[in-house]
DNA sequence: CGAAACTTTGAAAAGGATCAAACTTTGTGG
DNA sequence: CCACAAAGTTTGATCCTTTTCAAAGTTTCG
């Protein structure tokens, strides 16, 4: 399982070098920890609300998805991760959930157990401050989300969440002549977005007809990019993209 | 300037000791430092958006605030802080700062560099480890910030927010017979909410009709913390309060 | 091919925003 | 210590965005 080294260097190790300017070596010696790959299926549970996870993972390919359930039963997603993340970083830290992790796609994780992880943060502070400044982006993240749901009409809200997940991809060279792929439902993107699933389609109308961009089936096409961040007011700096 | 460590007891070292119990030395360690105070007045920036500072702060009294301004003129407040925070922890490890971090009231601050707090977090991996949690904390506070304002009404809105700062208050020994102080407006509830200030207005009369709560300028009275709770959805995990 | 999942549409209702004005509290200078 | 201006709260009326409900299309996939 030690041979998981190559796939890395596609995604997390991509990140971690370029925007954190993580030393070699530690990135070798992160890649040298007993990582295994499992696959997820869709909407199968990664690390339930409640638990106290003993590993953390790495997303090799697909997405993840933290959401909570509210008494009425809705579902509350409150954010989601791309290839190259660590979506449950935190458990290294903080031991129990406060939310669920799930699959939202078909996924391929790099699972290493939290005390190895937590050994060789404390042997190379340098690979320490990486992850941690991770986890800080992360934050970030949902920091800007807070403000996208408060302050931005349900129009501006799903433009600013494509024009995130298009930067976010790009960092991770997961975008293709200005297309990529995003695997969603309306009903997902109304509880991301605090919307209903009609104001969500109402919204990608909109969008459609302003010629901003195209969506089909799971397939985002931006056709204007500057033009949807300026209607969605975003700035990428709170993605911490470079250093 | 470093017999500093006194007054910490009484907060940031109150909670890092019992929340994530760092060894004694390492709050010695942390305590050691050459941390200056400074006093801030309420409205006073103290790290702005776009800027790198150079240095981070411990709140030793007072609030503070996280917030960006939108086109409209219309600010969002991403989050506060209480005594015993640090809450430009985060500039340590992401050097540029994508919000404002202000004084939402007079503020007695201990501030000390990058350099030496980064160089004892080097040397002492379980210091590090308690103020990586700290960040941790903060960053499940703004996840389930984004839940709040997507999913609950106005009222509970105001009351969820209510209990998470009783909750916090109480883990730093502000809360005196059920009162605690809480510094804002109705308009800075609006900006922190996401709703207008009429909508504050009423929904606090409600509460106030429900006998769940009193509220006098700035001096809040929780009267029935388990209704009010329950009418929020409230659950103090996220707070990781407790190892 | 057919069932299930998802998208689209229309109409009505609700929650909250906005606007405008009156009222109350607070803090400051005389 | 009072007067007064500024800041903050409260109220009422109207408007607007988004939700809800219901049903008809459309796509996907076994």
């Amino acid at each position: 399982m030690h041979n998981v080294a190559a796939v890395f260097m596609d995604t997390l190790l991509l990140r971690l070098q370029k925007a954190t300017k993580l030393p070699l070596e530690d990135g070798q010696a992160l890649c040298g920890l007993p990582w295994r790959i499992e696959d997820y299926s869709a909407h199968a549970d990664i690390a339930g609300e409640g638990s106290k996870p003993g590993r953390c993972c790495s997303i090799l390919e697909g997405f993840t998805v933290r959401h909570t359930t509210l008494q009425n039963g809705k579902r509350h997603i409150q954010s989601y991760n791309v290839p190259g993340d660590m979506p449950d970083l935190h458990s290294l830290q903080v031991s129990t959930m406060d939310h669920t992790l799930g699959a939202l796609s078909d996924c391929k994780l790099a699972f290493v157990a939290h005390g190895p992880l937590r050994a060789l943060c404390h042997q190379r502070p340098h690979l320490a401050d990486a992850l941690w400044r991770e986890t800080l982006i992360d934050a970030a993240t949902f920091r800007t989300a807070t403000t996208r749901i408060a302050q931005l009409s349900a129009k501006q809200r799903l433009a600013h969440l494509l024009c995130e997940a298009e930067a976010r991809l790009e960092a991770v060279g997961r975008i293709q002549n200005g297309k990529f792929n995003l695997p969603v439902t309306q009903e997902l993107l109304g509880e991301f977005l605090g919307l209903s699933t009609v104001q969500i389609n109402r919204s990608i109308q909109e969008l459609r007809s302003d010629e901003l961009l195209k969506i089909s089936r799971h397939e985002i096409h931006i056709l204007d990019r500057s033009s949807l961040r300026n209607l969605a007011e975003f700035d990428p700096l709170y993605l911490h993209l470079s250093h």
